[in-house]
DNA sequence: ATTCCTTTTGCAACCAAGTTGCAGGAAAAC
DNA sequence: GTTTTCCTGCAACTTGGTTGCAAAAGGAAT
């Protein structure tokens, strides 16, 4: 991908380009599924891991980014597609590799919505599905 | 719930039945909602963390209580029905209050399942809506 | 460029949740 | 009644997340 079109990603939210950004955005972009602070920390290591903190924290805010919850016990985050404004109705499902602790994001799927009972306020959903990737169940039929 | 139903719970599932394992299956029932170990600590100060942890870790093993991840940070846990087997058909969903933190049951609400991309092997399912109980919402109201 | 002010970053310390090793004590097996 | 196994508590530790503070970097006005 072109630098510009990180520039252009950032700017589209209101971010300021700073190099750590481009940088973590890029980064993050690259790996191409959900990733968590961890991953970029040690994917970063120039990088301490309470500026990633902050810079995650503020992309979570500016809606360019947003995070699930997979269960692995670290929270995950993907980039959002230019249009997303993490509403219900644009957040996507995503799959939990039990063998390699890879987050999927399934882009074209979008999450079933069921309705709450009488009373409740619905705001946001986390949908996960878990299981095996086709590289780990592959590995395991060979087992 | 007379105490001999704990004991019956338990031995169902294949548990010795301790005085401590009947202490923490009671205090699931009866908070009946999905608790998270911090919350059982905090109701059980006589009893250890690591204790707690593990007869949670047992609870989970035998099929005797189920785990939800609401994205609160702690997982929470909530006592199976006897004829739950765990499996993706018998869950769930699960709505948790942004305002009071804590995670419902929707116990009548089967979670909705969708197909997975070709190769993906499906295990498990975690639905959590989230947003306001009734209670909080009343009280946002009132602000 | 020099100054002044704001923003960003790194360091260190800290907190909460979860986890483990080990030893003492209770319960079951012999 | 002794041995063996299981259960529990204590303490220490790991991991993920978070904050306070000071140094560095960037920007605007002189």
């Amino acid at each position: 991908m072109e630098e510009s079109e990180y520039l252009h990603k950032l700017e589209l939210r209101g971010v300021k380009p700073t190099a750590i950004r481009l940088l973590i955005l890029r980064t993050m972009m690259d790996m191409n599924r959900a990733v968590s602070q961890p991953d970029l920390e040690e994917r970063l290591q120039t990088v301490d891991k309470s500026t990633i903190f902050r810079t995650v924290s503020l992309f979570l805010d500016r809606h360019l980014i947003h995070a699930i919850d997979d269960g692995s016990g670290a929270l995950k985050y993907a980039v959002c597609s230019d249009e997303c404004t993490c509403s219900v109705s644009d957040q996507h499902v995503h799959f939990y590799c039990e063998g390699c602790h890879r987050a999927f994001c399934f882009r074209q799927q979008a999450v079933p919505v069921v309705q709450a009972p009488e009373g409740f306020v619905l705001r946001g959903v986390n949908y996960v599905l878990k299981g095996l990737c086709p590289a780990c169940a592959a590995r395991e039929q060979g087992e």
